[in-house]
DNA sequence: CTGAAAGCGCTTACAG
DNA sequence: CTGAAAGCGCTTACAG
């Protein structure tokens, strides 16, 4: 079976505490004894029993990935993923993914979590991502176990996110994102996306933010359809296209609206970016397919994870030092879907 | 700090002995004295260590799903590894999840691992995902650690996946997608994909069997282009497109090549499926956006991660049982993308 | 410089 | 039915 650390000590010769000593290099060894151990360890193909440090020194090294409230993980949350496990494994730490869902009125108590988040020592920390509700805080203050948050698909007050928090400003991306609009020449500039979700209304705030302070004239789609993403897109493009004086730019609230978007003017026959240009949100890779190819705005994910990753640690050093949320820029990435607004008023469609 | 079985036993009044039998429910005990303790238990919040449970046991109640070779995992994978999470999870064991690159060249010794892997006991086996090599199996076998092999993306000899691994049948898919595009009346079938990599000649060889069989025409793109596979799609369609007689139908590697035709096709104006019909292999959801919706062949990633689990699992607790490969059907999706074959010769373009 | 012994948190024969 | 003791794999004062 798995040499252990007495076959090492019968094999040179010496006591367990030397071995120890020797592996450890802690406390003086003659330096004959300790080639004698080194190579009863190769030997033996000798190595310590992890559980055995982990149990010493009351960690698992050990970090969760929990995903909230989503079926899978798209290639954002991949992204911060392979971030976060990046920064972790140079620290000789493990990444486990779980996902768990729950609802925001359940209390603290009973929400249901997965073994690895219900028992005490099994992971060391939590990076959650995907969507949250402040009740799973509760859950984790109390238990003391320390977590990092991305905040934004946060459903609870803003003030939980000002703290051991990563939040990327899709208010002022989006802000920017119609006056880059505008300097194409827009002037009917439409937002499409359902602002019963706090992070889409944010988005929001930065569209009507801009269109106001540069008098375009505000079209929106924002209403709490009970559709995915991208019928929300269809469904908001038909309306604006009912419009009679429709938009000649489209913010999407998201990629995936973006998409629902596209799908339909494509269908209808409508030119991007020659009768709409369109904008998405996310910079997801999946949409790069999407032709002409969509212009959006990246959150940078490596980044937003290696930070998380950082964060975490720090917490882990010193669980008492909580830190003031890190806000990261977002940066649009212009594309082909975009172009000058079209001369003069085109025909209603639909 | 944490109450430990001394903490209990203290307040209970008995024995640590007394405490162990009691909580382990193993030999004969007093009920009063029971009730004691599991009060105590109750009022310290006592919990048994989990890395002394594991150092017992020798396990870590832990799987690593590694994928192997990859930048980012797509839904495929993803399904599989939240599908092996519902069923390890449910045996209260974790996944971790780890990335790794090597070369198929190296030897089993000197290919660099993450410590999961390099170390003993971190997990208890490995689900290999992704795209691996033989040299990797090597370095397993010799470690003594069990593992579990999703076939299809191997690069090995297809001796190593007939034990301990799961695969779908790719080939007798696409022998089948093409029957069904022989039925809707297309006689000149194209397949576009590079077939230097194994998995996309499998594909390639069930569609020149049933194009053989069928005695269509086939056309075939399969050179061995440095480019990813949507750039792949679209030099294929543009080669397929110079063609005197070109097809009618395109069955791509996979969906990302389908993504690159479709973008092709779309940029010339060629009608989908009005002028061609195409099928994609996969049926990722990343390209439900494209319109018209993609036919494509489902391999059921959700089937096959369960499986890859229960393998696991089953050679966990039998290491030396090696279990015979599980081959499953895959499933033609039928959606928008594919229709009857046009009547007349259509004008040649490009 | 090295070893015997106690200890970490827990279980399990073995006495009583 | 219950407790004292040995043991898991390892470290760390404490003697020598």
């Amino acid at each position: 079976m798995k040499a252990t650390i007495k076959d090492v000590a019968k094999k040179a010769g010496v006591s367990l505490a030397t071995v120890s000593r020797i592996l450890n290099e802690s406390g003086y060894f003659d330096e004959e004894t300790g080639r004698r151990v080194r190579e009863a360890v190769a030997a033996l193909g000798y190595r310590r029993n992890v559980h055995w440090t982990r149990l010493k020194r009351n960690t698992s090294e050990t970090v969760c990935f929990l995903l909230g409230n989503r079926d899978a993980m798209n290639s954002m949350q991949m992204r911060m993923l392979v971030a976060c496990e990046g920064v972790l494994r140079e620290k000789g730490m493990d990444v486990v993914f779980t996902g768990m869902r729950y609802g925001s009125e359940q209390r603290s108590a009973q929400i249901a979590r997965p073994r690895m988040l219900a028992e005490d020592g099994i992971v060391d920390g939590v990076v959650l991502t995907g969507q949250h509700h402040a009740n799973l805080l509760g859950v984790f203050e109390r238990m003391g176990m320390p977590y990092v948050l991305a905040a934004n698909n946060f459903t609870g007050k803003p003030a939980l996110t000002k703290r051991n928090a990563v939040i990327y400003d899709d208010r002022t991306a989006c802000d920017e994102a119609v006056r880059y609009l505008a300097r194409l020449g827009h002037k009917r500039v439409a937002f499409a996306g359902n602002i019963a979700y706090p992070w889409f209304r944010r988005r929001y705030e930065g569209y009507a933010e801009a269109a106001g302070q540069l008098r375009l004239t505000p079209i929106e789609v924002t209403d709490d359809w009970q559709v995915n993403s991208i019928e929300y897109g269809r469904l908001a493009t038909a309306q604006l296209l009912r419009h009679p004086n429709g938009p000649t730019a489209v913010l999407a609230a998201n990629d995936e609206v973006a998409a629902g978007v596209w799908k339909e003017l494509v269908h209808r026959g409508v030119r991007i970016p020659g009768e709409i240009s369109l904008i998405g949100f996310g910079d997801r890779e999946e949409f790069s397919i999407l032709e002409p190819s969509l212009t959006s705005i990246s959150v940078y994910p490596d980044k937003l994870g290696a930070e998380l990753a950082r964060m975490l640690l720090r917490r882990l050093a010193d669980p008492a030092a909580e830190e003031a949320a890190k806000v990261f820029p977002c940066q649009l990435m212009e594309r082909a879907s975009c172009g000058p607004a079209p001369r003069q008023l085109q025909a209603v469609r639909g």
